[in-house]
DNA sequence: CAGAACACGTGAAGC
DNA sequence: TGCTTCACGTGTTCT
């Protein structure tokens, strides 16, 4: 009556037949034809795509992706406790929560260890004197000492001149959350002529030695 | 043909119906029956529960669970393009793994913020009197200041001792012939244990700026 | 056998 | 127009 098409139910869940050949590769998609050849040997219309029969084979195709996606689902998620279609949605939100729940208690406490530092006074200080720190830019005021948050905690602040045309610049400062990033903001928006810019963090700091272009620095900086 | 119960389609989505009254109650199962009060009275069995059309409530069950839990987890997803049933998953796996990511980062960073030396106390009072210079070793006399030739004329040499661990060696000096071979050589022959090294060549001179591990450094230099 | 879980084909609705 | 997405009922398999 109406057992077209009866068969195919070789294996349980459709993914395991051919997708792990082509392993974790969920967004290639058609996926080539690689149903077809199984399946259109049974077709006994003689029309090759009957204006019908082209819906059941779209169809087929979103059922395919829908289960590669929720294959591709349940890969990223760990601790799968049964392959249930609907277990893989729950473990995948229960796991979505949890990781939303981590991050903001990771944030939480960055946040603490980076309030605490403060101190730092005393040798800022002290390296004044090394030589004129020009913080008087209105660019460079980004880079004033004890700042609280999101702000460059500058530890030390030295710039050297060089002869007549250059001078070097360099920055120590505590490693925040993008603070390599804001430091090369800070420079690159002061539209000085970089020689050469050199940057190391190390022990939960950033040093920074930037050797500038005299003449074109002067106007912008003093 | 094969019209029984053939209508019910007055939404696209299945959730939307009935669900939002219970309003994100995703486990609470098998949410009564609301749905059989609407679906019995248009069959024509005169058994209540028909053997075989029994299986088609639990798959509209089935089905409705399915979507409860997709419905669910495109709730917890945030910035989700299309309503796709394929796209919900996908943006949920895309977030899934932005979120990994994140985690990592942030681990990271606690890492590296918990390793500083913390008490910023002792270190910042070593940073007052930073130098010392200790060029009293035998190898170390090659960096002598003032050497004429094929020596390595050192400008500056400063000596930072960061924490209890490391220490951060400055040296400045004029380039001449092989002069950043010679100052490798020198920094390699002392076997010290180097963190991170790091050499500016700029202006006939060199800049070279070494983290040191401290404990295996004093043997040598003191 | 009952119950759960699945793939399939089909008609309909929206773009 | 055609393409996509959906819900539905059905038959099958596994527990």
């Amino acid at each position: 009556m109406e057992d077209i098409v009866d068969q195919e139910l070789s294996n349980y869940w459709e993914p395991s037949s051919f997708l792990q050949n082509e392993d974790f590769e969920y967004d290639s998609w058609p996926l080539e034809e690689a149903i077809s050849g199984s399946y259109d040997s049974s077709s006994p219309d003689g029309a090759a795509s009957s204006p019908a029969s082209k819906n059941i084979v779209s169809e087929r195709n979103r059922r395919q992706k829908l289960n590669q996606r929720l294959f591709a689902l349940r890969s990223v998620v760990p601790n799968i406790t049964k392959m249930d279609k609907a277990s893989i949605i729950k473990d995948a939100i229960s796991y979505i929560e949890g990781l939303q729940y981590e991050e903001k208690k990771l944030e939480a406490e960055i946040r603490e260890l980076e309030s605490t530092p403060k101190s730092s006074l005393s040798f800022s200080k002290d390296f004044d004197r090394d030589l004129l720190v020009p913080v008087t830019s209105k660019k460079m005021k980004q880079l004033d000492s004890g700042s609280s948050t999101s702000l460059i905690e500058v530890l030390e602040l030295k710039v050297t001149f060089m002869g007549e045309r250059t001078m070097v610049v360099s920055v120590t400062c505590n490693k925040r959350t993008d603070t390599m990033v804001k430091l090369c903001e800070v420079f690159e928006s002061l539209n000085l002529k970089i020689l050469t810019s050199n940057l190391t963090s190390f022990s939960g700091m950033i040093f920074h030695t930037v050797f500038i272009e005299f003449i074109l620095a002067l106007q912008f900086i003093c």
